[in-house]
DNA sequence: GCAGACAATTGATTTAAATCAATTATTTAT
DNA sequence: ATAAATAATTGATTTAAATCAATTGTCTGC
């Protein structure tokens, strides 16, 4: 049994649950407002962000198929972030009294969520172990070599623009593509477009 | 029932359980080893790190009284850092195999486990957030207002050398030494020594 | 297929943190 | 209490990313 799989749920969940489409830009939730749903994305991508002082804004992060989403709701009554398709996508809504009542009941799915959290915590770990690689093209090529699991494999096809990218890893667009030429011109990668594939 | 309350388990965990203390310095496990045990931190401070490209080291966390460690041990079979008590500390292991099966028995342990593995996200995403503000003392100012729960709260009395926030933080200490002159010129703090109050 | 919008690249310049180096202050150990 | 080690501060300089500006390239919707 799984979250993301509504049709095994228990019965009297089933009910309680509801599929949700979104249309790039839709907002999910916003920031501050009272947190009374969970979600799961099934499809597309939902970008989570705060805004912080001056306008200034930050993604919390890029959830995508098969990841929860708002974790937090479950154990707080407002939202601290928000959340906006970036592309059209659908998302499984759960009331989160509902949830939690149901995770009680259900140790195989409790366990299963909990392994939810515990990889989404290696894997802000791993994006803020990023942040302390200083030099662009060092940090990129650490970046890119995550996403893929290098030396297992080798090949990435980046799905979103660069400029995105760019500020997931915390580079301007620009120095993103200097990182990436001076990446090519050292070997480390070859590229055509937003195929990379990594050198050994 | 709470894990950090060693006196209030089920009876069949109790004499699996083991307080562990450990010296300054003192290892606790090492980046790479087989993670056979979690464990709760009840007393000082024990700093988790990875060794990542030509030596360079980059901190994980720091983990307090109150906080669990290792939650990936549960789900993985090596550690992905290591562990080593910044001051002398104790530690609860729990071994993970009868630990998953207790959250398997007794929800209310596992929505508690749930609640500090959320509050765990929580917090990475905050220093990730963080790590977006390049001002050196709008970093600082920031960091400080979180650590404090900021207004309702407004003085910081800092438990570690100020080097190791800086490391933190991201910057190196010369950077953070002169981010707080700078904020005391502003008048957004004031402080002696390494308690900080934060003015309105 | 074309026009407009957006993304990526390139170059020149600015800016702020890192680094290097030295001094002062504070802990820690003896 | 003193010496030694470590931490914090301060100043001068270097360095690399941010910024500004312009151009080229690529998607998108009509």
């Amino acid at each position: 049994m799984n979250l993301t799989d509504i049709d095994r749920l228990p019965e009297f969940l089933k009910d309680k649950v509801a599929r949700q489409n979104l249309v790039v830009g839709e907002t999910l939730f916003v920031q501050e407002n009272e947190a009374t749903k969970f979600y799961v994305v099934t499809k597309g991508r939902i970008r989570l962000l705060r805004y912080l002082d001056r306008g200034k804004v930050s993604t919390f992060e890029i959830v995508r198929p098969f990841q929860t989403l708002a974790e937090m709701a479950l154990f707080a009554d407002i939202y601290p972030c928000t959340a906006i398709a970036e592309i059209d996508s659908e998302v499984i809504a759960y009331p989160k009294e509902e949830l939690l009542e149901v995770l009680r009941t259900h140790p195989e799915l409790a366990v299963d969520f909990m392994s939810m959290l515990v990889k989404k915590i290696q894997s802000l770990k791993f994006r803020l172990e990023l942040r302390d690689i200083k030099i662009a093209h060092e940090r990129v090529l650490h970046y890119l070599r995550q996403l893929v699991n290098f030396p297992k494999e080798t090949t990435v096809v980046l799905d979103r623009p660069l400029k995105d990218i760019a500020e997931d890893i915390g580079f301007t667009p620009e120095t993103l593509s200097r990182a990436l030429i001076r990446l090519e011109t050292d070997g480390a990668i070859s590229r055509s477009d937003r195929t990379i594939t990594l050198q050994s």
